[in-house]
DNA sequence: AAATCAAATCTCGTATACAATTTTATCGCT
DNA sequence: AGCGATAAAATTGTATACGAGATTTGATTT
């Protein structure tokens, strides 16, 4: 959460951009001795990283087997989602009240620029403009506990949520969520706290189901281009 | 959160107990040498378990400085407390909808000893008894990412609001918790999901206002005993 | 006597070593 | 060819070692 380590803070960023950039997924295994070599350190701060990334739901340790990125099942995914969107929800209603003018102001910056992003189908700004509407919400709730909080159950379901849709062949309509943004971003400049928390309860509820119908029976996430091309 | 390591589950529980025995407190110091001594083990695994108990916010480690048990200011105490009341008032919503039958009968059990407890002015029992009034809703909640959450945010406060009431000298009013548990207890046997969770916001509330009452300006809690007698 | 600065001691952060267990590879058998 | 058992290799969990930075101690000065 808040630690404060040396150089650990950046190799535990370093580690979860191996699986919030795809490159590893679900049930994909961390070993210890190949990232110290990679990133030139020795086991034991891999180790340390690896067991705050392991608190925090983003990975798996079991004892004497190899840590794996974590892999949820129906009915964890299910959970995770569910407080995701609660937790969402109070920031969304608390940043409705308490966001500075500034905040608000960039707010709307980032709501049109995704209205741009979204009209020319530009999926890797919309995808980073979606991250930042979020982080905005959760700074502008004024409750580092919160704050904290959602940013690590956001992270915990990435590898479910962000990086599927960033594949290349993935073509999602970017205007769905937008609207759905955009609708959340209006409460709060409005000061609606009941409105933005539960637009933005049932806007994560509506990312879960999407989500849901890319997943097959073992819980995988569909490979589009790959296993299509092969099958 | 759900880790699953070898032994190192124990060692977190025997550290953490430091804390919630009150043996140590906020702003003490944790010497990794001493409690591997104490312990029986190499500093390893002890630093193992404090980084986890770091990211859960309990303790606190400050690069090349020891580690010590986290000490709230007024506002970060204020923000932790708003936001364990929003994730308990969750808990307890969710419960009052999904609890079974059998968590319902344990719950009204639990109320019943209270009562007993608080009349007989037993507060090794009543202080028992809160607690598990409150695991009984987080369970009850059915989701474990809302219960470990809950959990590890009771932990994190556990130095500001169990420790110092166990003092022998405090003499708080027993009735005014229990009633609220009650009243709480009663809205989530009548599955009103709204005002089990209103009620919990409320009774976390007053709980840190009650706590905050206690703390010097420093932000540590008032000596009763030991402190007024040297005095 | 109080304050200041330097040396010594202590503690942490990381690297390395080693035993225990798991995983992988090899070989033999049906 | 497929399956099972055994041996080799690899990986984890913990202990130990050591350098860098922090804390304490004590001497020196004002």
């Amino acid at each position: 959460m808040e630690a404060g380590e040396l150089k650990n803070n950046t190799l535990r960023q370093k580690i979860s951009n191996l699986i919030v950039s795809g490159e590893l997924r679900p049930g994909d295994r961390l070993d210890e001795q190949s990232l110290a070599e990679r990133f030139g350190v020795s086991r034991t701060p891999i180790r340390e990283a690896i067991l705050q990334l392991s608190s925090s739901g983003l990975l798996e340790m079991r004892p004497r087997r190899s840590t794996i990125v974590r892999r949820f099942n129906a009915a964890a995914l299910r959970e995770a989602f569910e407080a995701l969107g609660e937790i969402e929800g109070l920031c969304a209603s608390y940043a409705a009240l308490r966001m500075s003018e500034a905040d608000r102001l960039r707010l709307e910056d980032v709501l049109l620029a995704s209205e741009v992003a979204c009209r020319d189908g530009d999926r890797t700004a919309a995808f980073e403009l979606d991250a930042e509407f979020h982080e905005i919400l959760h700074e502008g709730a004024r409750n580092h506990v919160l704050q904290a909080t959602a940013e690590s159950m956001r992270l915990r379901v990435t590898p479910y949520s962000a990086a599927p849709l960033l594949a290349e062949d993935f073509h999602a309509d970017l205007s769905v969520p937008h609207l759905e943004h955009s609708a959340i971003g209006k409460a709060v400049l409005e000061r609606d706290s009941d409105a933005a928390r539960k637009l933005m309860i049932k806007h994560v509820s509506n990312n879960f189901l999407f989500i849901q119908n890319l997943l097959n029976n073992d819980g995988e996430i569909e490979q589009r281009s790959a296993s299509r091309a092969k099958a």
